[in-house]
DNA sequence: GATGCGTGGAA
DNA sequence: TTTCCAAGCAT
């Protein structure tokens, strides 16, 4: 009997698994250890379109502030965003709270995939790995790893996202009744490390022998996807406004929704990824223009311009003084953090 | 099904 | 410098 695709990908899991934070070793027992689940899901939803580099120092600073459900679902919101900032899609930061909250007042996370997925930003993916790996249950798991190496053993030609049915159905096909969670981490780990977007290492592949796309040639060229738009440039302007001689200065809290949205920020003209802000001043004085950062969005190119005002008058609407010494610790997102490296560079 | 939603690193 | 994109989810 000739061995199966899942007994030769566990085989090179089993010597070659990345170590991670979040990672039990391969073959380990679960842990009875509610902090298990946990762990298991605050890594996945860090993980969602975000490289293992980047979230390591955001799983050690959770787990050392939250290290399990119940702590996390007690923080303020306001610690709990600041936390994240940096990181990017802050609706995940949100729906993190309402998840933690939801799971604390029920006792611990659900353990069925159809449970999890039922959850505030959990969607089939995260709630099939969460499913696998956190309990051990067999589930089919699909992230973008794992549809590029399935598109390629299976040589699947359509172009995503019309060829997620199919890919799936394959991935379903090779997933073992046992170790699905070393088998979708394995998955991801040879998607991640060897059988690459742009240059597959085909002669380090433990499946090459199984790989139809490899025997045809041009791995590299699936799976085939669509092609992108182009992103709109856009303009905007950020308010560095300062009292006391450059001591505190104005921060605000975006609206709950959209862009940044729940983070703490600079006032601004009202920009936006589909339009150019006003370039209005929030209030009169004699501002200092001190240059522009840029930046870019998924879907869309920002200069955000920066102007300075020392003022005694409170700015309009809600918003809170700061000190200006603790910038760094306040919880703003990339974009504004750079217009504050701006402006304490004196423009 | 298409669109909106961050960021930093690699090529 | 520019382009692409990495363990997706919600609407």
């Amino acid at each position: 009997m000739t061995a199966s695709i899942s007994d030769h990908l566990l085989a090179w899991y089993d010597k070659h698994a990345r170590a991670l934070p979040w990672r039990l070793p391969p073959g380990a027992p679960l842990p009875d250890d509610p902090a298990w689940p946990y762990r298991v899901w605050l890594s996945e939803v860090m993980l969602q379109q975000t490289t293992v580099a980047a979230v390591k120092p955001y799983f050690e600073k959770f787990t050392a502030l939250w290290p399990d459900v119940t702590a996390l679902a007690a923080a303020p919101d306001d610690a709990v965003m600041a936390a994240w900032a940096g990181l990017g899609y802050y609706s995940r930061a949100r729906n993190l709270m309402k998840c933690a909250r939801e799971v604390a007042v029920r006792g611990g996370f659900p353990t069925t995939e159809a449970e999890l997925r039922q959850l505030p930003g959990l969607g089939d993916y995260a709630a099939a790995a969460i499913a696998a790996i956190a309990f051990g249950q067999r589930a089919v798991v699909v992230d973008a790893n794992v549809e590029r190496v399935t598109a390629r053993l299976f040589a699947i030609t359509d172009p995503l996202p019309g060829a997620r049915k199919a890919i799936r159905a394959a991935t379903a096909g090779i997933t073992p009744a046992t170790r699905a969670g070393d088998f979708a981490q394995a998955m991801m780990d040879l998607g991640a490390q060897t059988c690459t977007t742009r240059s597959p290492r085909c002669l380090l592949c433990p499946l090459r022998a199984h790989c139809r796309a490899h025997a045809a040639g041009a791995p590299e060229r699936l799976p085939v996807k669509p092609a992108k738009k182009p992103v709109p440039e856009r303009s905007g302007t950020a308010f560095w406004i300062t009292r006391q001689g450059g001591a505190e200065v104005w921060l605000v809290t975006r609206p709950g929704k959209g862009m940044l949205g729940g983070m703490r920020a600079l006032p601004d003209d009202g920009w936006s990824a589909r339009a150019d802000g006003s370039g209005m001043v929030p209030l009169a004085g004699d501002w200092r223009e001190l240059g522009a950062v840029r930046h870019g969005f998924t879907h869309a190119q920002l200069t955000l311009r920066v102007m300075a005002l020392d003022t005694d008058s409170p700015p309009p609407g809600e918003g809170q003084w700061r000190p200006v010494s603790q910038i760094e610790d306040a919880g703003l997102a990339t974009l504004f953090a750079k217009a504050a490296r701006l402006a304490l560079a004196g423009g």
